[in-house]
DNA sequence: TTATTATATTAGGTTACCCTAATTATCAGA
DNA sequence: TCTGATAATTAGGGTAACCTAATATAATAA
């Protein structure tokens, strides 16, 4: 199991290249807010690990298990952000919750945070429960629309 | 913001303080599963910052803002796990889980999370949603018990 | 009371991050 | 081709956790 820097790491790298096709030093430095020796050392590291290939002044790319492994944590990171969506927290903390929350869940937690999207995302109607979600944090009470105050 | 380190220290201690009204640097040990001496010094770091009252081979209780701080995680805590029991994950990763998310966890998510755990349990009726994503899970496939494909 | 055992602390070290300041490399325009 | 600007790296430190081994205190039982 890799440290969560370094997942943050691959996952910068991977957006990064998924728009340039690789990503420097600079790049990773603005997008983790991190100062760029702290990066070169890191990428060092990455190297040796066989997660990316790097040469010094030329950038890095991911190597295939990098890219393994960073795409599991986007997976997780869009994963989470949907759920956070779907009990409507805002976009903004959504993804800057995602962020965190991203390297501290289980396979099992994954699997099931992702039936749940899918079963809130494509059902064949719009779920009533969610409405009535929406209704339930507005006004703090259950809307009941049929008699014997069914929620469904 | 204090480190989830200092967080899951001060909610040990709450725990144990529960049980037995104070708690040793043993006790402290066994439940983080950390040496004794890097409880000690923890214990002296958190008396440096008021969260608890420690003396020298006798132990520690939480101070009023210790104290604040501890059930506030634990709030945070016991509101993941429930979210994690309703969308089906097993009472271990639950507990486990939420052991980890809740140092990552914003105000706001916490807010709706809480709310939407309310939504649930405290429903006038049982939720059909629920049956539903229990029945989606194990067989993939939505339930439909209306004609035009409705999900409620 | 004293000896033994259990518990706690101190001393000294490690690791994984991060940083700033100084140096070196690359690249684009004169 | 040279030079200045930008980017990257190396050098040298810092901090917050953790650890083991050694020492000190407290509690118990003879």
């Amino acid at each position: 199991m890799y440290s969560k820097t370094i997942e943050d790491y691959l996952e910068a790298i991977y957006n990064i290249s998924l728009r340039k096709g690789y990503a420097r030093t600079k790049d990773i430095s603005r997008e983790l807010e991190i100062s760029p020796p702290s990066v070169t050392e890191m990428l060092k590291k990455l190297a040796d690990n066989d997660l990316i290939h790097y040469e010094k002044y030329s950038g890095a790319t991911l190597t295939d298990s990098g890219e393994r492994i960073a795409k599991s944590v986007k997976t997780r990171h869009d994963t989470i952000r949907k759920l956070l969506k779907i009990i409507l927290v805002s976009d903004k903390t959504a993804e800057r919750d995602a962020c965190r929350i991203e390297h501290e869940i289980s396979p099992e937690t994954i699997e099931q945070l992702t039936k749940f999207v899918r079963f809130v995302e494509t059902a064949p109607m719009h779920p009533k429960w969610l409405d009535h979600f929406r209704e339930f944090c507005r006004s703090g009470e259950y809307v009941c629309d049929h008699q014997g105050m069914e929620i469904d």
